[in-house]
RNA sequence: GGCCAGUUGGUGAAGUGGCUUAACACACUGCCCUUUCACGGCAGCAUUCACGGAUUCGAAUUCCGUACUGGUCACCA
């Protein structure tokens, strides 16, 4: 009789789970080969929290030489937003996080659009109807909202299981009776479950974790035929060979109900690894990332803001693995893919997400780089979103390479870009295009301290043909000559007998020069703007 | 409310019975170096690991209870 009940709900499925088994065979891979996947719905904008399970799932199965795929997991048609998965796709691309296989890139295991699976999931489905493991449920709505609040009343568990269940018995003929008149209706997997039983999640993260035994017979098809999340995946994980199934922590609590589809469907389950989630935090309370309430956490929120993609995957990195961070700072000549990440630090309880650190990460990462590098990467990002200082940039390119390869020796790199918007922020003074066009370029600066005759003398006496050493050394012999300390210890000594050291001097230069009270060598700024160029600003300073 | 997990400094965290008078990083403070700032170096910043009890010669690390925080209980993923 269930032989003909499955016939009746699916006489257009003729593939079999043995074809679909030969179909999609086992995959021959190394010993110890990890199959990730990446598994997004395409409900709008991808977020640093579904990058960050990409980033492990990527590289877990990169270091291991096994398969890393992208399947879209649109079986909700209502939430599905246009144009989302390709968002998937570039953000994929963009943070450098590429695939074996899956959407838009094939394989021998697709489709790999969830929707473009209808067939393979009712084939499933209809077997296990076919052996009375699975129902066709006719409840409406209310019904089971009404089931709901007796439930919530009465304090019992919440769901359609047991008694509840009124449809699992049905006959053939009040099925053939529903269908005769188009009630509409979705397919239940029928638990076994025992409610005082309990099983265990061998958790690769989190460990060892007892939870209870389903017994909801929970919707697998739903009433439009597409399967929901826990049938998809596990038709799917089984189908396309994965071994290491690594999703959000929320995901922890339907456990139960994967187990035992699995047992139902006759699968060897798959390992599982729960990432803890990346959080924030809000008034005070700490909460799990949202894509709906954090678009600051989108992940096109980072290219605008001008942080590298590096600089991203570092801290996801960083995130994913306690360890990394120290590795990183103790090998500063490797990247991400020469580490190898594990199970066993990853964090088990939440993670926040803090952006100061991302930017102290993003510090290091600059630094390391050479100035032709940080040119090439800074001019990729403003002719996206500054095209005017693009223009400046390719123009003045020798400049402005200068200017950033000040201090950047190896041993004591400056770390004062943290993102490429702080290129423009902190070379801006070397352009005279950009610096006479400030409002009041003098802002940081108190003007009534500036010593003017001074630099003024001070110009007679300059030159870019000196080295560091005879530029310094004619700063001490003005500052001896105006009255200021040649050293700082002198003038620490006795501060009365000075009008300042010769640091004030310096940094007299400095402010009328670049308006800022913090740039990197000031010998080299002044070379770079030469004799010309730093009269011009003096005359400009005393118009003030 | 049921079930599950977590709780170490301002922050992220290392740590799974003695090597911990708690690593490392960020932030902060002080000193040093330096032509200023920055960078860098050094030092300071939890005598204590949510709280209470138990086990033990010995506990942040094991067990029990309490509190708090988070996750989850859809024909959403």
């Amino acid at each position: 009789m269930n032989k003909e009940l499955a016939e009746l709900l699916f006489p257009n499925i003729l593939v079999t789970p043995e074809e679909l088994e030969e179909k999609y065979p086992v995959r021959e891979l190394k010993e110890g080969a990890f199959v990730t996947r990446f598994g997004p719905s395409p409900t709008g904008f991808m977020h640093i929290g579904n990058l960050y399970g990409a980033f492990i799932s990527s590289s877990l199965a990169k270091q291991s030489n096994g398969v890393f795929y992208l399947r879209i997991e649109d079986t909700d048609s209502k939430r599905e937003v246009e144009g989302a998965k390709e968002l998937i796709l570039n953000a994929l691309e963009h943070f450098q996080i590429s695939y074996d296989e899956g959407y838009s890139k094939g394989g021998a295991y697709g489709p790999y659009l969830q929707s473009e699976r209808k067939e393979i999931y009712q084939a499933y489905a209809k077997r296990l109807v076919e052996e009375g493991k699975a129902y066709p449920c006719f409840m409406t709505e209310e019904e089971i909202s009404e089931i709901r609040e007796g439930q919530e009343l009465r304090k019992e568990m919440i769901g359609i299981y047991g008694h509840y269940a009124v449809d699992r018995n049905l006959s053939l003929e009040e099925v053939q009776e529903h269908l005769k008149n188009h009630d509409p209706y979705v397919i239940r997997m029928k638990s076994p479950g025992d409610m005082h039983k309990e099983i265990v999640l061998h958790d690769l993260i989190k460990g060892d974790i007892t939870l209870p035994e389903n017994v909801i017979d929970e919707v697998i098809l739903k009433k439009d035929g597409i399967p929901t999340y826990h049938f998809a995946h596990v038709v799917d994980d089984h189908l396309m060979r994965t071994t290491h199934v690594i999703r959000g922590d929320e995901w922890v609590p339907s456990f139960p109900k994967h187990l035992q589809l699995n047992q139902l469907l006759g699968f060897k389950p798959c390992k599982y690894a729960h990432i803890a989630p990346l959080t924030k935090k809000e008034d005070g309370k700490i909460r799990k990332l949202s894509k709906r309430k954090d678009p600051e956490f989108s992940v096109d929120y980072y290219q605008q803001a001008g942080i590298p993609v590096e600089g991203v995957r570092l801290y996801l990195a960083t995130l994913a693995n306690t360890n990394f961070e120290e590795w990183y700072l103790q090998n500063k000549d490797k990247t991400i893919a020469d580490f190898t990440f594990s199970f066993k630090k990853m964090p088990t309880g939440g993670t926040l997400f803090d952006m100061e650190k991302l930017n102290n990460i993003c510090r290091t990462y600059f630094s390391r780089l050479s100035a032709e590098a940080l040119y090439q990467e800074s001019l990729e990002y403003y002719e996206k979103y500054d095209v005017s200082f693009a223009d400046i940039m390719k123009k003045e390119k020798e400049r402005l390479i200068a200017f950033l390869d000040i201090e950047r020796d190896g041993k004591r790199p400056r770390k004062d870009i943290a993102t490429y918007q702080d290129v423009k922020k902190e070379s801006f003074y070397i352009f005279d295009e950009l610096f006479y066009q400030e409002e009041n370029p003098y802002q940081e600066i108190k003007k009534e301290e500036i010593d003017i005759p001074l630099l003024e003398e001070y110009m007679m006496r300059f030159s870019t043909q000196d080295s560091q050493e005879e530029w310094y050394e004619k700063i001490k012999v003005l500052a001896e000559e105006s009255g200021y300390a040649p050293t700082v210890k002198m003038y620490k000594e006795s501060p009365e007998e000075y009008k300042g050291h010769i640091g004030d001097i310096c940094e007299m230069l400095r402010h009328v020069v670049t308006g800022k009270v913090q740039t990197p060598n000031l010998y080299n700024i002044l070379n770079i703007l030469g004799k010309q160029g730093i009269e011009k600003r003096i005359e400009f300073f005393k118009k003030q």
